[in-house]
RNA sequence: GACCCCAUGGUCUAGUGGUCUAGGACGCCUGGUUUUCAGCCAGGAGGACGGGGGUUCGAAUCCCCCUGGGGUCACCA
């Protein structure tokens, strides 16, 4: 049975390389038919950030990643949150003191600190701790015990030797135990650090598979070491490629949006940023680009994950949401673009049955060009709302010419007088205008836009002049009679 | 600096010794369609696969070195 699991920190909001992280794990599991673990690491009290759990599940739930154990849902080896397993965290490594693989270390940050600089002054371009409480005697550090003197717990790490696995991605990779130092296992305050919790945990709930980012792939003889310690057996591990920003850095908050929960607000579709998470880094080993959930599932391979890093690109991002928009089915459309047009204030909260049908007459008239659920308001703003940006300078172009006075007054004419006022009618009644005034389809139907809208580029004119209805069409076209320019 | 990871057009990626004069996608450019934009359709530019050595009849594909980029070196994860 393949066990993996999620493993955030609530020390900020999601990131998008986080997520992607969740969602292999996911997909791995979905895909073996195993569990899918959520557990929260909250063992860093200081950068604790309010909010940011709830923000990491909503995500999760947002891109439709269940979780089979994990907060909310309990589960056999619950609890879920890591600073409720403190006791199991000391236990062990206080086991580890007596079987003298771990030891305590009363050195003060201040002492740490002095011995850096020290290191720094002879020359390390590194530094390193020195091990000074490993050499303690038991009579010192009963001493240091009995006055009082805090203390954490430090792995003992072999001073020589080297330790390997086999990545799954990676391939078999060597490490020099004697490269990496005593770490700290139990901080001082009685929590434990990453290395202590993340192998204890992952081996009581039974994780079989480790999925995490590259970055951890240095971690590796610290959890190693630390399993042996306890004479556990590893679990397998896949360090997934990293997510690089445009200047290749690991991706972060200088790179503009990367916070997950900006995606969802920004109006990027679920099932867009599946897909494009999940081909961040893995692929079918075919052309296909444009993958169902099931799919993924189906076709998903560690083996077919890249191990070179990936440069995130929103373009690709944005290209993926417009196609996910344009095949979405009409109805689907226009849920979910009502959130947005209300944000905007461009519709009420509590949809009236006429604005609603008039919202689903008008919304499909920009399906095509929408990026993202965002671009409604933007796009669809004049069908709701007198008070629009009006181009200036499409104004100046069109409203000087010699035939706009009289094409007005036809037009108006003309569309008081139709019934039914359909987008057929009106094209025709504006081509008669057309060819009454002598002039190209276009010096007829541009600056009718521009009157109407405010803009040169919109939906199909007769089906945007059909969807703003008569009354509308009229004032407009009547305000635009004072825009003449004589 | 040390250790580790990585190296195919601007970006993502296919490619696991010959079928590659390197395929696809995004982006970019051009043309077509159309009342505009977008979309759609059709084309195009852009890589001798980081460099150098090997191995081999034959290398983008295997090995070595170099170079470049990245990650990690906390009582953070």
């Amino acid at each position: 049975m393949v066990r993996v699991r999620y493993a955030p920190s609530p020390t900020g909001m999601p990131h998008v390389g986080n997520i992607r992280t969740a969602l292999f794990n996911w997909v791995f599991a979905r895909h073996h038919g195993g569990q899918f673990i959520v557990r929260i690491e909250d063992t860093d009290r200081n950068r604790y950030v309010e909010g940011s759990e709830a923000a990491i599940l909503n995500s999760l739930r947002w891109l439709g990643l269940d979780w089979d154990e994990g907060p909310e849902v309990g589960g056999p080896h619950a609890p879920y949150y890591q600073s409720q397993r403190l006791e199991i965290y000391q236990r062990i490594a206080h086991q580890l003191v007596e079987e003298g693989k771990a030891y305590k270390c009363f050195c003060s940050q201040e002492e740490l600190e002095q011995m850096r600089a020290q290191q720094r002054a002879e020359g390390a371009a590194v530094t390193m701790y020195d091990r000074r409480c490993r050499r303690l005697t038991p009579a010192e550090v009963k001493a240091r015990e009995e006055s009082g003197i805090p203390y954490v717990i430090r792995f003992k790490m072999p001073l020589e030797g080297t330790v390997e696995y086999e990545d799954l991605i990676h391939g078999r990779t060597v490490f020099q135990n004697k490269l990496t130092d005593d770490f700290v296992m139990l901080k001082s305050d009685g929590y434990p650090t990453y290395h202590l919790a993340n192998v204890v945990d992952d081996h009581l709930m039974e994780v079989t598979h480790v999925l995490r980012g590259d970055e951890w792939i240095s971690s590796m003889p610290r959890h190693l070491n630390l399993y042996m310690a306890l004479g556990w057996e590893p679990p397998k591990f896949a360090h997934l490629p990293l997510l690089l920003g445009p200047d290749k850095q690991k991706l972060s908050k200088r790179h503009g949006d990367v916070e997950f929960t900006e995606f969802i607000r920004k109006g990027y579709l679920p099932e867009a940023m599946f897909n494009f998470l999940a081909i961040c880094g893995w692929n079918p080993g075919d052309d296909r680009e444009i993958l169902t959930r099931e799919e993924i599932i189906q076709l998903f391979s560690l083996e077919r994950v890249s191990d070179n890093p990936f440069v995130f690109h929103h373009d690709k991002l944005l290209w993926m949401n417009g196609y996910y928009i344009r095949h979405l089915p009409k109805e689907e459309l226009i849920e979910r673009c009502i959130p947005f047009l209300q944000e905007a204030g461009l519709i009420p909260k509590e949809l009236d049955a006429a604005t609603r049908a008039y919202v689903e007459k008008v919304v499909p008239l920009e399906q095509e060009k929408m990026k993202l659920l965002s671009d409604a308001p933007k796009l669809l703003d004049f069908f709701f709302t007198d008070d629009y940006p009006i181009d200036e300078a499409a104004v100046r172009r069109w409203f000087g010419e010699p035939h706009i006075p009289q094409m007005l007054e036809e037009l108006i004419r003309r569309y008081e007088a139709l019934e039914p006022f359909t987008a057929p009618e009106i094209e025709r009644v504006t081509r008669e205008v057309i060819a009454w005034l002598g002039v190209k389809g276009g010096e007829v139907i541009h600056p009718t836009r521009v009157a109407l809208s405010g803009r040169t580029t919109g939906p199909s004119l007769f089906e945007m002049i059909e969807a703003l209805g008569k009354p509308r069409v009229l004032q407009r076209l009547r305000r635009a009679q004072s825009w003449i320019i004589r």
